[in-house]
DNA sequence: TTGATTGCAAAGAATTTGCACTGGG
DNA sequence: CCCAGTGCAAATTCTTTGCAATCAA
């Protein structure tokens, strides 16, 4: 996850660009958590550039966006492998989760269903361990 | 389903309740769809009637409120048992499932993680065996 | 140099809310 | 009769876009 990432993905690599993939390193963020730390971090990056870039590195497969329910995208790096996600409704916090039974089992159903998947999204709501 | 479900709800059974209500019968919809389905009716009932009814139905556990990730929501009626979706993102056509295996390793993980799930969703996204 | 990138402000889309009017019980 | 319910328009929230200035290659 570095300047060579951007490049390859057909884009220059710029200050805001980099910060941003840094930032994204913290784990799961809205695009406007990523703006408040960027402006924390001294960096006047618009909103608006926050939202591109997140777009960017999004169709460039460098960040997944997730759509947790609460009217805001949530984003996080392609760490690679997919998993799902346990997300606690009280202090926000997400937790990464993998399960091959479940993904097994997906599958399986989307083929007897002659369902061609090219996406799924497994979301355990609720309370997280410190705040139940 | 029925006005008595209203009257449970501690709502006043009126007009753009029961139609709404009825309308739910359909299947998975979303508020812009039901609004229009109305006037197609002769009700003219507004949008924001519609986003209201619908929330308080919501409390009131009579409909479920969807985010596939398309940024806007949709709704079905609860019709008891939980069940989870495959969405075609071409039709817009949503199958539903259930699958014991799956409910069970979800509830697994969840306690251990020590995490008190009060909701999960699991979402199928891709091209149904019409749109494939 | 020069087209990609950014910031800002304005535009959009989905949903919510304030308020005066209407209608169910 | 009386307050819950409704319509409409304005307000909110999140995200996208137009355009002129700016910057990486």
């Amino acid at each position: 996850m570095n300047s060579t990432d951007i490049k390859n993905a057909g884009l220059k690599v710029t200050t805001p660009r980099m910060r941003i993939l840094q930032i994204l390193q913290e784990g799961h963020l809205t695009a406007e958590e990523i703006y408040k730390e960027l402006a924390a971090q001294g960096s006047e990056v618009g909103l608006a550039t926050v939202y591109r870039v997140l777009t960017q590195f999004e169709n460039a497969g460098l960040v997944i966006k997730h759509n947790f329910g609460d009217g805001r995208a949530v984003y996080e790096l392609a760490k690679g492998e997919h998993h799902d996600h346990l997300v606690c409704i009280k202090c926000g916090k997400v937790e990464e989760f993998i399960d091959d039974v479940i993904e097994q089992r997906q599958a399986q159903i989307a083929k007897e269903k002659n369902f061609k998947m090219t996406d799924h999204s497994l979301h355990i709501i609720g309370f997280c361990a410190s705040c139940s």
